[in-house]
DNA sequence: TGCGAGGGAAGAAACGTTTTGCCGTTCCGG
DNA sequence: CCGGAACGGCAAAACGTTTCTTCCCTCGCA
């Protein structure tokens, strides 16, 4: 491990002052585009790699952001918002810090106060899944946002996805296909994803007037409720031909009830649900019809928006940011069988 | 946002010298109990939050440890390994910077150069299925480790999950509970994960004196490869009563092709796999008996070792550690129905 | 009383950049 | 031919710590 070389050993290989150097690297300055190419060239061929932190000190902007998230083990949505978010970083020159407090709020604490001490010049702080929050005070001291999360009582800007066109979407590819009974297996919608995935619903069956028909569930959604569910809506609704459930994991529990009930999916049931879990929906067979939740883009919007806050120190647009969602096509939807014709008038 | 303070506020406030705050807040130096109180009480007071770049750039030790991996994403393994590795870094003072490449060479050398820029005092390079790589040059600037993957040519430190006791103990699971006629629906053996796998089973199989039927499928093991491995298996043994499985999403295949053919689970056929992957292995009717791999102890175990590395130079132990796996019971598992009467001899 | 030891604290240098201000040279127009 | 702008480049300060060195003072002992 030979020591690491820096801008005076260019300097001194190129004949140059430091400064010189520094101005040639990062396009700074008046010079002759001679000294400037020469510098350049010297430096690559050194192997220098400039040192960000004697940098971050100088500039007193270290181009790290941090990443504050509750859970990054339990659901692969974390890693999409992540990747979406690093890959914006990256382009703008900036490095993602990225801590999980594992939903524990001691541990969250000493991690915002890390981050607070490394200098990051903005934090995201991400929820995996869309809830209301107190805003920590660690994030008031350089720009922040928040994800899948909302403070009403702090001016933070909140990135979340639009929960209402989700139920819309899923309801309204449902009535496409020709449903007229469906279903909504949902849970309590205190929950606020549930609420706006139930009133995109609402909407849609008041568009279409067909008749809504909720079922809530208790709990946040697992196959269990998913069973549950469709044994009290065929209970109650026994001409049901869809259905749309709240999340992937329901849905799986959908097909398992319909599968004791020799209830074939799609034939008999068409489902759309709302995740796209790689690993259920397009393991299940059918492979599972279900929208996407924009984890990406909530990601790399974050950043762009962070960055417009730092740069300007302004932002433009709403404080909220609503997310639309779109759906993956997969095998789960179809025609019900005693199709209704449709008369143009 | 004002002025961040610094540890000259808190000298001038204390009427000491920056040098004596930096002694007292460090606990180094020689000083009065009641001078080292003081100083820190009129720090906290003060709010003063210690900075860490210039502490790097002085100290020429960042404090931060670069993890990179090829995916976050799409597996929730890496979640855990991060949250290992994350929870041992804050137990010794320092923080983690992870970086995914989504598997793109150019991504990831791109990086890496960042992370060396940023001063990293080590490194971690995981691969989140077990590999044979070539590890680039970046990691040897500074101390690195292995994650599920091994390096023949360089002699970086290697953590991985012993594979071959995971097939051990899959196997001697359903062993124990009487089976007799055990098939492996495993993927091509090329994968170090598989190959390692194949040999437990062997291994147990050989002890038990029973005979040993691998069932290989192309691909890296999903639902579909699963369906049509269990297709294969009760075609060539049609006496079987269990079935070990490479990963989950196989197992959840085996779950499909069973159901298709009427066989109940675990009454007709008892299943062990691999990954404990809760939103599968969980959801599942019957829930999935697993082996877990030991990710959040690779993860931790690598930034162990990276420290070890650090502050002696030296390692102890092997170059390529194996960690034992456990076994998850869920309820795929139970003797098969003609069960054998096991003579004492 | 003189001297050395040692505790407590401060001064100053150093870490590797970026940036400000300045200096010398050239070139142009008046 | 002179004044001044434009240009190319350099020296030095600054960022906030840590650490090496120095300094002062007190105390104990001969």
């Amino acid at each position: 491990m030979s020591k690491r070389i820096g801008i005076v050993d260019v300097a001194a290989a190129a004949g140059v002052s430091a400064t010189t150097v520094s101005h040639a690297l990062s396009g700074q300055g008046k010079m002759s585009a001679e000294t400037r190419e020469r510098v350049s060239r010297i430096a690559a061929e050194l192997g220098y790699a400039p040192n960000r932190i004697a940098s971050a000190l100088r500039r007193q902007r270290s181009s790290i952001i941090g990443f504050v998230s509750d859970q990054i083990a339990i659901s692969p949505f974390a890693g999409q918002i992540v990747l979406g978010a690093q890959d914006a970083a990256a382009e703008r020159g900036a490095l993602l810090m990225v801590v999980t407090s594992n939903s524990d709020p001691r541990v969250e604490a000493q991690q915002l106060d890390a981050l607070v001490a490394q200098q990051v010049d903005a934090m995201v702080y991400a929820r995996m899944s869309h809830r209301r929050v107190a805003a920590p005070p660690q994030l008031l001291r350089q720009p922040a946002v928040l994800i899948d999360a909302y403070d009403p009582d702090s001016n933070l800007d909140s990135i979340v996805p639009d929960e209402r066109q989700i139920g819309r979407l899923a309801t309204d590819r449902l009535l496409a296909a020709g449903h007229r009974v469906i279903v909504h297996v949902t849970v309590d919608e205190h929950e606020p994803a549930a609420r706006g995935r139930i009133d995109g619903y609402l909407d849609a069956c008041a568009e279409a007037g067909i008749r809504a028909r909720v079922i809530r569930m208790p709990g946040l959604g697992d196959a269990r409720a998913g069973r549950e569910a469709l044994a009290r809506a065929l209970a109650e609704h026994p001409e049901t031909t869809a259905a749309f459930a709240f999340n992937d994991p329901m849905a799986m529990g959908v097909y398992q009830a319909a599968a004791t009930r020799g209830l074939r999916i799609p034939e008999d049931l068409s489902i759309v649900s709302v995740d796209n879990l790689e690993i259920i929906a397009s393991q299940l067979r059918p492979a599972l019809t279900t929208v996407r939740l924009p984890q990406y883009e909530m990601g790399r919007f974050a950043i762009a928006r962070l960055f417009e806050l730092l740069e300007t120190g302004e932002r433009t647009g709403d404080r909220r940011v609503r997310l639309a969602c779109e759906l993956v096509e997969r095998e789960s939807v179809t025609a019900p069988r005693t199709q209704l014709t449709v008369t143009h008038p």
